[in-house]
DNA sequence: CGTGCCTTTGACCACTTGGTCAAATCAAGC
DNA sequence: GCTTGATTTGACCAAGTGGTCAAAGGCACG
């Protein structure tokens, strides 16, 4: 599925590292707000060097969306319905959480495509993503019926651990603004481990 | 505080006209996505028409977004001392859901500005913004000095509010790619309540 | 009707931007 | 060191962009 794999060494460095400097460009402006030649200093490459290895400002906006699309669901294809159930859910929160943590510029590129309508992944949104999230709302049901967890809505239940999560990725400067710079992360992991333990444990 | 009023009754016409269709613009597109000529055009009018009624692009979106602040900010302030601690923070949820669904451009909006870093409203945040939530935690903290509502960070509490309600304005695209086009308020409004009321009843 | 002010516009400009291209440079095998 | 293909670059271009301006068109009021 991946485009022609690069041949020498010099290619492999140099993709990786225009496709770095475009995550963090891309992920601070959008795709619209940012410029070539802002990736290319970002990689230290000039412009038409830049273009040598990516046909377009686009290819690289969008082999960064499709590698992530992937590794972003990763921790929901992980949710397993052997295990206890509760654990597993809470589990896949800190899992995520820990993903807003390590890897925001991932969450906010993404969140950037999703806030404009999602143009260039409508497709994979109404496809695979709608797939796996109905086949985990299907483990979650089996749980609510074996009477492992209380009732609740699947597909709103993962809905709010996404949003939770991501909020403090994609909001960042907002809530570190209210907190007066101090790290939200110890204390939202605390936060969430309590409320899903409250609303689920039967 | 507002800029000078404007004088004649066309004026006013034609400076709301711009500002909605502003609204619609930027809150699609990002502020370096969207054009004056795009602008003008939603608008129905040419580019130096519209330049005649405000002095720059920046301008019409400086104001669109400090409008904003303030009618963001309203269901929060709302958040009385009086009545009964869970019910009105129930009541807060349910105004904040509303306004996502009734102002979902003003949502967007919002986060685009932002997921960017909040150049623009930075010191809002650190200000008004923070002062509010520092006020508002006081009293929440008071409801749990009191045992009317469980134990809890009343920062978090803020952020998770914010968060599960706005996500359904911003990821409206991913919301409803997952359920198939559905409508996600009635649920949305019905798995809060009990999210919420499961984490905080005494 | 005429006057003065508000409003509208076509033409224009400087600058940015994505992308091209031919020529130069480099690196590795012979 | 020579050849060949990969890599890099300076110069360039067409389109798009935010914004200006002088002139034209409306409109209310005497």
């Amino acid at each position: 599925m991946t485009k022609s794999a690069p041949r020498t060494r010099i290619q492999e460095k140099n993709r990786s590292t225009i496709l770095e400097a475009g995550l963090d460009v891309f992920s601070q402006f959008g795709f619209r707000g940012s410029t070539v030649d802002q990736i290319a200093e970002a990689a230290g490459l000039s412009k038409p060097n830049l273009l040598y290895y990516f046909p377009s400002k686009e290819a690289i906006y969008l082999e960064l969306l499709n590698s992530l699309l992937d590794t972003w669901l990763d921790p929901l294809r992980a949710l397993n319905d052997d295990g206890k159930a509760l654990p597993e859910i809470l589990d896949y929160v800190k899992r995520k959480l820990a993903m807003a943590r390590d890897f925001p510029r991932e969450s906010r590129l993404f969140a950037g495509e999703i806030l404009q309508g999602a143009p260039r992944i409508e497709d994979a949104l109404k496809g695979d993503l709608k797939t796996l999230v109905d086949e985990k709302a299907q483990v979650i049901r089996h749980w609510i019926a074996a009477g492992k967890i209380k009732e609740v809505d699947p597909y709103h239940l993962i809905f709010s651990i996404w949003a939770l999560t991501q909020h403090y990725a994609d909001f960042d400067t907002q809530v570190r603004a209210v907190l007066g710079g101090q790290d939200p992360f110890p204390g939202a992991e605390h936060y969430l481990e309590q409320l899903f333990t409250s609303r689920l444990k039967p």
